[in-house]
DNA sequence: GAGTATGTTATATG
DNA sequence: GCATATAACATACT
């Protein structure tokens, strides 16, 4: 599930679920998952305090407990569950338990990561995370873009550029830009770039308010059908998927032109 | 069995 | 340091 949009949806769960909750007990159910963190550890900080705020940057969530905070990440195929004591999801490798209820980080995949932070910034500079997307302004969006060399895409991808873009966010803002993925930064003006800015924060927000629910997502949103052969929004040509930076990438042969730097 | 998947990180090469 | 490519992680699904 996590891109930005369901990481935030993500939070608002945490943060009206679980503040003022009193953690009871910490079980760890896949020690490879934890990052730079023990259970012991996160016993000491977790253990009889409580929940007092939830906290997302990108991708990345953090719900204050305490003095410290619990860090979590959903990676490919995570979720959070609320659950009662005695009950269980399919594949629980984190669980939480409180005064009321327990907070499960379901995860299938076991790409998703949990540990320990004593604060943001020390998670921040930990992981080497930009400024978070959907609050990032055109002007330092554009100056971080600035003089880049890669294709538009990978550089969209980059946690340390901007932090809360997947793969397809990616290919949403630039279908709705009608840029193509493969083209060089330093190639767009600055005025694209800080369209491109704006429209990934529009993007964002949209599917945040639909509840990441894409069949939601308005007329025009390539996300609403995005695979080969499904027709162009715009102009009913047949979309096409091509690799770009390693990853799958759909796109309008039609509205994304190739440009000529690429 | 092959191929692919919303993410991140390590490694290698130029 | 930058740019690019590839593999790896682990599991589910088509």
């Amino acid at each position: 599930m996590p891109e930005l949009p369901e990481v935030e949806i993500a939070r608002r769960f945490v943060r009206d679920r679980l503040i003022g909750k009193r953690v009871t007990s910490i079980d760890v159910l896949d020690s490879r998952m934890l990052a730079r963190s023990s259970e012991r550890s996160m016993r000491a900080a977790f253990l009889e305090r409580t929940v007092d705020d939830a906290i997302r940057h990108g991708k990345n969530l953090l719900v204050k407990i305490g003095d410290d905070h619990l860090y979590l990440h959903l990676g490919m195929s995570g979720s959070l569950h609320m659950v009662d004591e005695d009950g269980h999801t399919s594949h629980e490798r984190l669980r939480l338990g409180l005064d009321e209820g327990a907070l499960v980080l379901d995860d299938p995949r076991r790409f998703g990561r949990f540990g320990l932070y004593h604060d943001i910034e020390d998670m921040l500079a930990d992981k080497g995370l930009g400024p978070d997307a959907l609050t990032v302004s055109d002007k330092e969006f554009v100056s971080r873009m600035a003089g880049r060399k890669s294709s538009i895409k990978p550089l969209l991808l980059d946690q340390g550029i901007i932090a809360g873009v997947g793969n397809l966010y990616a290919d949403e803002v630039l279908f709705q830009e009608q840029l193509h993925p493969a083209t060089k930064a330093n190639a767009i003006a600055r005025t694209d770039m800080a369209r491109l800015g704006k429209r990934i924060r529009k993007v964002l927000e949209t599917s945040i308010s639909v509840r990441t629910d894409f069949s939601r997502l308005p007329e025009g949103y390539l996300l609403r059908d995005r695979r080969e052969g499904a027709p162009c929004p715009r102009c009913a040509t047949e979309l096409v998927v091509i690799r770009v930076g390693g990853r799958t990438t759909v796109l309008c042969p039609s509205c994304q032109s190739q440009r000529a730097e690429r």
